[in-house]
RNA sequence: GGCGCCAGGGUGUAACUGGUUAACACGCCGCCCUCUCAAGGCGGAGAGUUCGGGUUCGAUCCCCGAUGGCGCUACCA
């Protein structure tokens, strides 16, 4: 027998921003189909109108390219099972309702809220499971069709088979539910809008979706769409129901534990690579363990469904940005100064026309590379990077540990050294290797070495005793004094004279 | 209330079909490097696998129960 084409899908309801747990089963659906040269669909779940936008369906589709999970089906891509949107499927939903109604399968409910209310406090009170009674399960198909045509509104309900409703969960293995702990569920309201359940199982069977990997607040649905699949005489896909992410406080992630959006990660300057090596860890551990940083194309190679957690997992900022720092030293140069350029834009420091100039470009590269070690996030630069662009002796004097550093007797006699030496430099700028001979002198000169010879100077020239190394630091000043920028940037030179002068 | 899922250091995971001093990574602490902050290198602490039974010569692993967390229990998705 030759196997099966695996096709899985991802069905996000665009009601608001993607974010991480929706993310992850994508990212896992997406691993999963190129790991067995499977198709990985994309489905727009948007039959609650009132909650659907085209802006959030854009933006999802925008995350979900940005994150590298490219869609062999869906919107945009289109293919054999088009459309992809659920809103524009309903008729085929109709159709399938009335294949039901006349097997049989499924049934006219007239019962109102009310009575079904009642139902169910009854049904509590005695310790019951909360099922719907079956009541108009009864009804003759001529009481049934009479009344309907009389205009009584009705739902549409699928009688729940009398045998457990069993399926295999690759996480969980196999599953069952008692029939009678399950009840008949609503297919279609009484307003003629199909419910979600129905229509995911109607759309997963059509597109011939072999596996469905999804959040496991859908486990316990999983039984009525079972029953589903088997009024329609449909093969049962195998099921992956994903755990839960955590925040730190165990609780359901979401907005109230901060960022968690894709968009809000991007913003911050986190690489796609990161938060997808990130979100394959979340649940999911590569054979043997002692690996954590995989491309896309290693986790495509190494990643196995059945390898998956079925406890939850707690978000981890600290790894996240372990991981960000780690490919944020991988990155191009090239790619990080485009990306850091608009925070710095942002900032008021660059302009975007500057982009143009290569002089700028690798400015800007020499300036990331100086602060890249220290880096989380690139929105972090401006930040991190705001003494070359502006510097405030006064603020850097009225500092206590500065003020330690300064007050000491040396102290004067380095800067008074150093100030001449940089007063007399050439025009062309300070080098790293002529301030280190600087340095050298000025050692032998004060006899201050260590500490109190360098924070003097670094003070003077960053406003703070501690920061990067001076050797990248230097060429980023001097190259930046010459450049073009909104606001001029102070040379070496320029830096000591006003730090003495205040 | 009913039903289901889950349970290992602070966190994410590894531990072949039951046999390991319970491994790796993040984080934390310390040392080295260094003018400093990072980075990097080296080392350390931190769980006996929620609890109670059972099966077994032997359970993190299999079974039962308890407890806790979460989910579903809608004419929400």
């Amino acid at each position: 027998m030759k196997p099966q084409k695996t096709r899985v899908r991802f069905a996000p309801s665009p009601t608001g921003l993607l974010h991480v747990g929706n993310a992850r089963t994508a990212l896992y659906n997406w691993l999963f189909a190129r790991h067995t040269g499977g198709q990985f669909l994309l489905r727009i779940e948007d039959t609650d109108l009132d909650r659907s936008e085209a802006k959030h369906e854009a933006q999802l589709m925008e995350d979900l390219r940005w994150l590298g999970l490219e869609w062999d089906e869906g919107p945009g891509v289109e293919g054999p099972h088009a459309p992809y949107r659920q809103s524009e499927r309903l008729g085929i939903y109709r159709e399938h309702t009335e294949r039901l109604l006349a097997a049989r399968k499924a049934y006219r409910c007239f019962c109102s809220n009310e009575e079904l209310e009642a139902e169910r406090a009854r049904a509590a009170a005695e310790h019951r499971p909360q099922v719907y009674s079956g009541r108009c399960r009864a009804l003759s198909a001529e009481e049934s069709a009479e009344r309907a045509a009389l205009g009584e509104p009705f739902a549409v309900r699928l009688r729940i088979p009398d045998h457990p409703l069993r399926f295999h969960d690759m996480v969980r293995g196999e599953v069952e539910f008692a029939q009678e702990t399950v009840s008949d569920p609503i297919l279609v309201r009484s307003s003629g809008v199909p419910v979600y359940n129905y229509v995911v199982t109607v759309d997963d069977a059509l597109m011939e979706i072999t596996h469905v990997i999804r959040g496991d607040d859908h486990l316990s649905n999983t039984p009525k769409q079972v029953a589903i699949y088997e009024a329609f005489g449909w093969k049962v896909p195998e099921f992956a129901h994903l755990s839960t992410i955590l925040g730190s406080d165990r609780e359901r992630l979401s907005k109230r534990h901060g960022a968690t959006s894709i968009a809000s990660f991007r913003e911050m300057g986190i690489l796609p690579e990161a938060l997808v090596n990130y979100l394959a860890l979340l649940g999911w551990g590569a054979e043997g363990g002692t690996r954590e940083t995989f491309t896309q194309d290693e986790l495509t190679r190494e990643f196995k469904l059945e390898r998956v957690t079925a406890s939850p997992a707690v978000f981890d900022w600290a790894k996240l940005h372990w991981l960000n720092r780690h490919y944020l030293k991988q990155a191009e140069p090239a790619r990080l100064a485009e990306l850091a350029w608009a925070y710095f834009e942002q900032a008021g420091r660059l302009r975007r026309q500057d982009k143009a100039s290569a002089e700028m470009l690798a400015w800007m590269e020499s300036l990331i590379a100086v602060f890249l070690p220290s880096l989380d996030q690139l929105n972090q630069l401006p930040e991190k990077a705001a003494f070359i662009f502006q510097f405030d002796p006064e603020a850097a004097r009225a500092d206590e540990e500065n003020a330690m550093v300064l007050g000491s007797a040396t102290s004067e006699k380095v800067l008074a050294a150093f100030a001449s030496r940089v007063g007399g430099a050439a025009s062309g700028g300070v080098t790293p290797e002529q301030f280190k001979a600087w340095m050298n002198e000025i050692k032998a000169e004060t006899g201050a070495k260590g500490k109190d010879l360098f924070h003097p100077v670094r003070i003077a020239l960053t406003g703070a005793h501690s920061g990067p190394e001076f050797d990248k630091l230097i060429p980023v000043i001097e190259t930046g004094s010459k450049l073009d920028l909104p606001a001029h940037v102070l040379s070496l030179r320029e830096r000591v004279e006003m730090f003495l002068r205040e």
